[in-house]
RNA sequence: GGGGAUGUAGCUCAGCUGGCUAGAGCGCUUGACUGGCAGUCAAGAGGUCGUGGGUUCGACUCCCAUCUUCUCCA
């Protein structure tokens, strides 16, 4: 059986069950500040169990695309090393929303495995909840008699809460579950060891495939669990595992879906799957890396150096890392291996093959980063290991060792092998110390303290009103505390509200909720899955009493013409530069706006000369808002709405549009395009591999924009007193100054040789030095040529000049090479005695030494001084 | 979000504790040697030392702020 038969086999069932089948959801989260990446199949359903929203349907059955990459399910660094572990896998569930339990759970899950994939039961086992004391909870009866009807009670597994009490997170639903194992070794091995001794041990062939979670509880933020109102189902199988039992395979990687990465990889580095344990490794890490790797690049979400995109770049560098030592790869391959991917797993996912080209141009621009990031480190490594070969050091301290690797991200293991190349021992104890210590410094700085939900208000969800107005009479619902090392603020939910969200690139609303004459800040505005929450720095002192909330207008009209703006500069590159054009990311705020777009070269100037005019002729036309709510996705695609890369829509959806410009978008817009005013754009750049970036202002700021250029160009003219062709008198007077600053420097060396002559007739002999003692009007610069001149001609030289020049003044010293060694004269020493003379300061080298002051009556003196100290000497 | 590094000539970089007339290599221009090229030699052009403040007699160097790029952690 296919993987992609199995798949729609358990639709199939769960369908005849009276579920409905939904899309997996983008492996990308958005709106949930506590995840990164979708890590199991219950993500999307979150407010479900949350009691947020009302399910669509109380039965539901899925597969889900899945990362994990940190946390307590997996670890990046063990992905590879064993045969059943990935970074992304497809996780198929069935969910009951408040409907049915335990009962119906196991049964199907039984029915599912046993009579219509035909498992062999003889090599199942299951696990159920044994208890725990701390939180008071008891052995699973239920599970274990409904388990009973099919299966020897020698082979229901009692297990921990570490193994079978399922947790969201810190707080909310949990509950116990009950696991359905498989063993698939061979029968020698079998016969050997039995397979329930195995179960829970990280066997490679005693593995996991199915888990049954039962949500009845709510754990709150004091580690205390109370009764949800309704009980939940949640259930996970991997698809990978699964398909090893149903193809008869001993490993995930034997099965159809990798076996052509392996295959792709092999070719390329010349190194068969399964000849070294090593290499092996390697090849499995390179070929699930890349799958992660594509898949999350078809779902939107680029490499970069932060957030959810480093986590990307983290795994595509892992897998190039053994690429490049272990296979001994040295150039780009990645990109090669992920063509190969779209090629065979194109059809299942269609968001493949319509990235297809941006997938492989992202890769192979990051591997090529990453092989110059390596560049960079091996030169700093060799500077330190040299360092250590001259001071005969054996060992690098871990100082060096982090340095290397926090700061110029050099992989650890590469040191390893270089310093050991090269005979230095590396600090790993200390290395690991330190990058435990930077991991808790990171965590403490984001640590943020959650309280509990307090709820005023028994209302479910929030109704935003902020399309048709900017303020409403509501109440709230529901708020918590939040505490974060910076400062302390509240979350409410109110009943109705017309702040925005953060989402779709615009920033969410600011501004206040009065409630009886009392004015609190709403500084910011989020979503949390399906709640809207309204960040306030404090709360009201009474909280059940209807308020107002009032969205600040004046920033939300800058926003607004500056998201507005935006979706008529997408139409306008697509005109100017093709339809390849799409949106890869936005941001649209008070101050400006920010785009991102497919594209793959620089844009001309002529080019953004053209965008610039059709957007400013869109604004000159004033086309009027025709916003459309709430219509079904396929009449909006119908229409030609544009929809975005990487985001994901439902059954009714809102468009937005002006003219010919039709976009899917929740955002607020301005109701005529003419209130937009004013457009410019302000630069235009790369950000990644075939992704371009334009920046532009609008509306009151553009104005500015334009006033202040205007004026500078104002003042330009005045001070040139000239109006036309102000370019080209720049340029004259440029290439003027060049050869007036010529001819001075002609005139300067004239009047230093000038200079020059007479002070060499003051020279005079003390002591067999061929003393000058003088005072001179010129600038420092000047100065000190002078005096490097008068040096090199002549023999046991010293000098003492006094110069000035407007207020300040200046005493320098020089003195030829052999005096200060023979006769120990310092300059340095003797200008800082003398400096007071002239109110300063100073100093310098022994052979040259200047220092400045305001007293230019001084210089006299400071010069008589020092020819006393010479003729004393 | 937090930490570290980085920004100096067209490119790659050096410039230690404040004062070395801002430097090296490559590249560029001109000239010489050679039949021509490669090459060698010589001369030369090219720098707001990321930006804005501050400390100081004096800042590429120290302090503060800000931006760029890289990197690690969350």
């Amino acid at each position: 059986m296919k993987v992609s038969e199995i798949r729609a086999t358990f639709f199939d069932y769960f369908k005849a069950k009276g579920h409905e089948i939904q899309p997996s959801a983008l492996m990308v989260v958005k709106n949930d500040p506590t995840l990164m990446f979708t890590n199991a199949g219950m993500n999307q359903f979150k407010d479900y169990f949350l009691g947020n929203t009302d399910p669509k349907s109380k039965r539901i059955a899925n597969s889900q695309k899945c990362l994990r990459v940190s946390g307590k399910h997996n670890d990046l660094e063990e992905v590879g090393v064993d045969t059943y572990h990935h970074t992304m896998f497809e996780m198929l569930g069935n969910w009951s929303f408040g409907d049915y339990f335990k009962k119906e759970a196991i049964d199907w899950a039984w029915e599912l495995l046993t009579e219509v994939y035909k498992l062999d039961k003889s090599r199942l086992y299951v696990t159920v909840f044994e208890g725990d004391k701390i939180d008071g909870t008891k052995e699973d009866m239920e599970a274990i008699s409904f388990w009973s009807k099919h299966i020897n009670s020698e082979e229901i597994i009692k297990c921990s809460k570490k193994d079978n009490f399922w947790e969201m997170g810190d707080v909310g639903p949990c509950g116990p579950c009950s696991e359905i194992h498989m063993d698939i070794r061979s029968d020698y091995e079998r016969s050997k060891v039995k397979g329930r001794d195995l179960v829970n041990k990280d066997h490679p062939q005693v593995i996991e495939i199915w888990n049954l979670v039962f949500m009845e509880y709510l754990r709150k933020a004091d580690r205390s669990l109370v009764p949800l109102p309704q009980k939940h189902v949640d259930t996970g199988m991997g698809l990978e595992r699964l398909a090893v039992a149903l193809q008869g395979k001993k490993s995930n990687y034997d099965i159809d879906l990798f076996q052509s990465l392996i295959k792709k990889t092999e070719e390329l580095s010349k190194i068969k799957y399964g000849a070294n344990p090593k290499t092996d490794i390697a090849l499995r890490i390179v070929s699930d890396h890349v799958r992660a790797i594509s898949f999350s690049i078809a779902d939107g979400q680029l490499p970069s150096n932060t957030g959810a995109g480093y986590v990307i770049r983290r795994i595509l560098r892992r897998a190039v890392r053994y690429g490049y030592q272990v296979l001994e790869i040295k150039e780009p391959f990645m990109f090669d291996i992920a063509i190969t991917l779209v090629e065979q797993m194109g059809e299942a996912y269609p968001e493949l093959t319509n990235q297809k080209s941006l997938i492989e141009k992202v890769i192979k621009e990051e591997e090529k980063s990453f092989f110059r990031t390596l560049e960079q480190g091996i030169k700093k490594i060799n500077l330190t290991i040299n360092s250590h070969k001259e001071k005969k050091q054996e060992k690098m301290s871990s100082l060096h060792v982090f340095e290397l690797y926090d700061t110029y991200g050099f992989p650890i293991d590469l040191t390893s092998l270089i310093a050991k190349e090269n005979n230095i021992e590396i600090d790993i104890e200390g290395f690991q110390k330190l990058l435990e210590e930077q991991k808790q410094r990171s965590r403490k700085a984001s640590e943020i303290d959650t309280s509990d939900w307090i709820a005023i208000c028994d209302q479910k969800a929030t109704q935003f009103v902020g399309y048709d107005t900017s303020s409403t009479e509501t109440k709230i619902l529901r708020y918590r505390k939040v505490n974060t090392p910076k400062k302390d603020y509240f979350q409410l939910v109110l009943d109705k509200t017309p702040f925005y969200p953060e989402g779709g690139g615009q920033v969410g609303d600011t501004g206040f909720f009065e409630i009886e004459n009392e004015k609190i800040k709403i500084f910011n505005t989020k979503k949390e899955n399906e709640l809207i929450l309204h960040y306030a720095s404090s709360l009201p002192k009474n909280l059940s009493k209807k308020g107002i909330a009032i969205v600040d207008e004046k920033r939300r009209k800058k926003i607004s013409a500056n998201h507005s703006a935006t979706h008529l500069l997408h139409h306008a590159l697509r005109k100017v530069l093709g339809e390849h054009v799409e949106q890869k990311g936005s941001l649209v705020n008070e101050r400006y706006l920010r785009f991102d777009f497919s594209h793959f070269s620089k844009m001309k100037e002529e080019e953004l000369q053209q965008v610039q005019e059709l957007v400013l002729e869109q604004i000159n036309n004033g086309v009027p808002l025709t916003e459309h709510r709430e219509i079904p996705l396929n009449e909006a695609k119908k229409m030609g709405a544009m929809a975005l890369f990487g985001e994901k829509y439902g059954e009714k959806v809102r468009a937005i549009q002006f003219g010919n410009s039709i976009e899917l978008c929740g955002g607020i817009h301005v109701s005529s395009t003419s209130s937009i005013g004013m457009f410019t754009i302000l630069s235009e750049g790369a950000v990644a591999a075939g992704v371009r970036r334009i920046e532009a202002i609008s509306g009151m700021e553009a104005e500015k924009y334009f006033i202040g250029k205007a004026k500078i160009v104002d003042e330009v003219c005045k001070t040139l007193k000239t109006q036309k062709d102000i370019v080209k008198t720049i340029e004259t007077i440029l290439s003027k100054n060049h050869e007036l600053q010529k001819q001075i420097e002609e005139l300067n060396k004239e009047k230093i040789q000038l200079l020059k002559n007479t002070l060499t007739k003051k020279i005079t002999q003390i002591n067999g030095i061929n003393f000058l003692g003088a005072q001179v009007h010129l600038p420092n610069s000047s100065i000190k040529d002078l005096l490097f001149q008068l040096k090199n001609q002549n023999d046991n030289f010293f000098a003492v000049i006094g110069n000035s020049e407007n207020e300040k003044c200046g005493i320098s010293i020089i003195i030829s090479d052999n005096l200060v060694k023979e006769k120990q004269l310092n300059a340095s020493d003797l200008v800082k005695a003398v400096s007071h003379y002239i109110n300063g300061g100073g100093g310098g080298q022994s052979f040259f030494a200047t220092a400045g002051g305001r007293k230019k009556e001084g210089l006299k003196k400071a010069i008589e001084e020092i020819r006393k100290t010479i003729q004393e000497s």
